[in-house]
DNA sequence: TCAAAAGTGTTATCCTTACACCCATGT
DNA sequence: ACATGGGTGTAAGGATAACACTTTTGA
């Protein structure tokens, strides 16, 4: 039994590459925003990392990259009667490059995502259409047992009557809807056209929308305790628009002065100098990211209640 | 150019399977506790996931299961001249089966990773052996910003002088050591055993021992956020012995009181009404884990913050 | 009676949340 | 003057960390 043979399957890189440009999430894409950048894995480079590293770079500069999922994609398999692996990756970026110019294939992300931009409060789109669909979906069940899990699975993940919202639960309400066939991946290609309840919402070929779920989960699950945020600054940058990357990102509306002092008491930044050119309203101080904080962080991060040390 | 044969790779899974038994964290090993566990990649089943449970749902039962990384392992591919990737996974079990049987393979986890044990403060191999190796090994660099470089790295992932450690950075500290050349992998296996300098920490094959090392990082990571623990506990159990299941994953010891009071104000945990069989002092309360707080946190979770709602 | 573990009280401090108000600039 | 955004003070409540002490059992 030939071992290599045996496992040998089909693998490339899918990387989800996010930019914020003027308060908007953006994220590159290809095809037309069917798809996502992706590569053939070569592992000529140190790492996986590495490899992605180098084949993202020559489109933009870029800060932070990390490894996300794994995917393996099944249908696709089936299609192609090979096993077919899609290592995804994180990255974060500007948008623009150092000569200014922007790159054609940047896409708000919210495209593909309406319901998760609650920045003001509850997207319509939810209480009109989604919330109908769900509640249709949760009756078809086959037992009342299975109807009321169904149901309250709605509720959790869309912030429902008593529950919260979550920014952070992307890739479960995605796959919510998918479960429902409410994404037009769930159904055929051509089925998708004809049906009548596919949501809003840019689909993706292969299963790159559940891929940048999975981004878009991370990001914003990472934004909280590790400052990534920075990486989608420029060099220079007012509080304000600081706090509009985390909103962006975060799909949620934040406290001003509550945002500023946990900038503030982390030391997360330092004032520059100088004043943003006015547009409207007063000119605000320019701050730039402390470098730093990134090692002496590793210092802190307790959860647990130690003993006496 | 045909694509399948341009990416095509050799897959398997690998798989740290961890226990906890007496207050010692244990993983299932194969070869003498050479290797992780590790199978053949097949996308017969609905995901990776189902894949990886499915395969070793016959060796124990289990109750968690998450992909960690994915891993390119270089080495192997030279050997091999075929690219290979390691999808990694972290699973958690109680080592006892339903029959009360344990099997063969379980290893104290910190037979591996000696360092990381700090239970009873810094354990004395650090400052005997890891401290003047990695001494040498940051002077041994070109320049004095180089040395400084080094050497600062090595206290504050240690938690030397001013340094805290940290108990989340397993693997900084093994790919530190890695690149000191202070662990068998990082030199040639017969090399390895004529060298000197080799610290104490059992060895894995492949890049084993690096994939542990990212487990116990993640496992570290999410108990601090995540109710993972009780998927190591019995049925019942008292509170020392979830404070202690805790403990060994952390390599910490806790403060008996606040992590009492941190069980209790998450509502974790609620009375069985039975007490212990008292082996040694009082018999303590046995308790049993809310299976509800999953569905429930699921709408808690909030660092940012965000303005009324 | 003593060791071993169970279990309880209390305080100071810090962080989070939620208030509401004043300042500087361009139109 | 007023709209727009910049920037500040402060108080209530809750979580955390750090103290030390009492209780119940088996040996």
């Amino acid at each position: 039994m030939n071992n290599s043979e045996l496992h040998s399957v089909q693998a490339d890189l899918v990387a989800v590459l996010v930019a914020v440009t003027d308060g908007q999430p953006r994220i590159l894409t290809t095809e037309l925003g069917r798809m996502l950048p992706a590569g053939p894995f070569t592992s000529n480079h140190r790492s996986l990392q590495a490899s992605l590293r180098a084949w993202v770079e020559k489109q933009t500069r870029l800060g932070f990259v990390e490894q996300l999922y794994t995917f393996a994609d099944r249908e696709r398999a089936q299609q192609l009667g090979v096993h077919v692996i899609s290592i995804s990756y994180l990255a974060l970026t500007q948008e623009q490059d150092e000569t200014g110019a922007t790159q054609p294939g940047w896409q708000d992300w919210y495209r593909y995502f309406p319901w998760e931009d609650w920045r003001d409060g509850m997207p319509a789109l939810i209480a009109d259409q989604i919330v109908p669909a769900l509640n249709e979906w949760s009756e078809s069940a086959a037992d009342s047992v299975a109807r009321s899990a169904r149901w309250q699975r709605a509720c959790v993940l869309f912030g429902l009557y008593e529950n919260e919202w979550n920014e952070e639960l992307v890739l479960q309400r995605y796959e919510l809807l998918f479960e429902a066939s409410l994404v037009p991946e769930a159904i055929g290609e051509e089925a998708s056209a004809a049906a009548a309840k596919v949501l809003p919402g840019e689909a993706m070929s292969n299963d790159h929308r559940r891929i940048l779920a999975t981004g878009m989960a991370r990001l914003r699950s990472k934004i909280k305790y590790r400052p990534v945020v920075f990486e989608l600054m420029p060099e220079e940058f007012s509080l304000l628009q600081l706090q509009q990357t985390v909103e962006a990102l975060a799909g949620r509306s934040l406290h001003k002065q509550n945002f500023r002092r946990l900038v503030e008491q982390q030391s997360l930044v330092e004032e520059t100098g100088q004043m943003s050119a006015a547009g409207a309203g007063r000119p605000a101080k320019l701050f730039r990211f402390r470098r730093n904080v990134i090692l002496e962080r590793a210092i802190t991060a307790n959860k647990l209640p130690l003993a006496r040390s």
